[in-house]
DNA sequence: CTACATTTGTGAAAGATTTCACAAAAGCCC
DNA sequence: GGGCTTTTGTGAAATCTTTCACAAATGTAG
């Protein structure tokens, strides 16, 4: 498949959201127009966005809202389950693991692992914190599409190795560091001071 | 000042990064091409990106760790404190108050928020939660430069006008939602659901 | 002091993304 | 069915971002 842009991935799973709100709303048919207004872009770039993938609307009527859900739906990778691993047991993690859109919109947390003795063995939604010294062991006959890292800094890349030894593809890691990882892993990295940045340099430069 | 890329000022903050660590490991000079291999972009990004703020380097010899951190915690606008409210008391806000990095860089909590009787009152790293129907009686008289958004989706967008209606002029929100306000206030979001399905997207088109 | 090795700073070229603008399709009304 | 209105899909143009490539500094060694 052709090479799409980040952006207009993060767009279509933007339009994602405001479509199943819709859908809730029990409005049947949306314009570019419509659906543009309520994401703050513009028609021209909700329809190019879309055309990279088919041609979902009708031209004089717009798209329907339920088909266009499901069209994306597919795009995204969203008509399946995957099977995550959290690796830290700590606050980040604690929020993660109670955040329900997490399994509502298909993202199973199948383990979770810390280094900390007090914390394994604990019970944790559901699940037992385990040794994260036994990662290996406890992964290696199970299937795991995603590890989410939130390990301190120090420790982060380690994990992520071995994580990519496991055969996982695919990490989303919030520790404050830049992870290696081989061309076929993808890494997402929620970096907050990051974020803060960009807020203080717009607060300075106004 | 001219307009500079979100994508340039988010590898400034990369570069703070690890010009930190080079600081730390006591090493005087770097060049364009050591900083661009941590960070993995290029050379002549890392020389294109300073150049938008001035020249700091020396040709031949690269840039001097120490005036280059300075430079860009100025250009960041790293140079002051800033005071962050935080409303909303459950357990992403949680992690956040505990997260060192925060203050480290300047950014200090100074007031948090809850609607939960049950946590109005309770302490919180030195704080005191307080009642969020009070944030305007709260946050009337003293100065608050940012506001950290970790309410529930459905009172995000009304947190944000409220917080607006304050004078706030930067936002940073984990709420899922995409917020509307003026444009003289910077918002960031962080949306998992975003991260999560960009990560589903790259798993399923390989 | 000169030749040489580095490495910056920056216009220009290449590449990527967004916006424009309009023909083509589709429904609606008479 | 014909004319009118709406809205898509998409090449082309405009804009933005990254990469290239090289002259200009700067230090070093002989």
């Amino acid at each position: 498949m052709r090479k799409i842009a980040e952006s207009t991935v993060r767009r279509l799973s933007l339009y994602l959201r405001f479509l199943e709100e819709f859908e809730e709303q029990g409005i049947e048919t949306v314009s570019s127009e419509a659906l543009a207004a309520r994401g703050g872009t513009t028609s021209a770039q909700v329809r190019k966005d879309l055309s990279f993938f088919g041609s979902f609307g009708k031209r004089g009527l717009g798209y329907s809202v339920q088909e266009l859900v499901q069209k994306l739906r597919g795009i995204l990778g969203l008509g399946r389950t995957y099977r995550v691993a959290m690796i830290g047991a700590g606050k980040i993690g604690s929020a993660l693991v109670q955040y329900r859109g997490f399994k509502q919109r298909g993202f199973d947390i199948v383990a979770i692992f810390d280094t900390d003795a007090t914390k394994v063995g604990r019970g944790w939604n559901g699940l037992t914190v385990q040794d994260a010294r036994e990662l290996e062991a406890a992964l290696q006959d199970q299937r795991v599409d995603i590890a989410v890292i939130v390990t301190p800094a120090d420790s982060a890349q380690s994990v992520a190795d071995r994580c990519v030894a496991l055969g996982i593809k695919a990490v989303l890691n919030f520790a404050p560091v830049q992870l290696t990882v081989p061309d076929d892993v993808v890494v997402k990295t929620v970096n907050l001071a990051l974020e803060l940045e960009t807020l203080s340099y717009a607060l300075t430069n106004r």
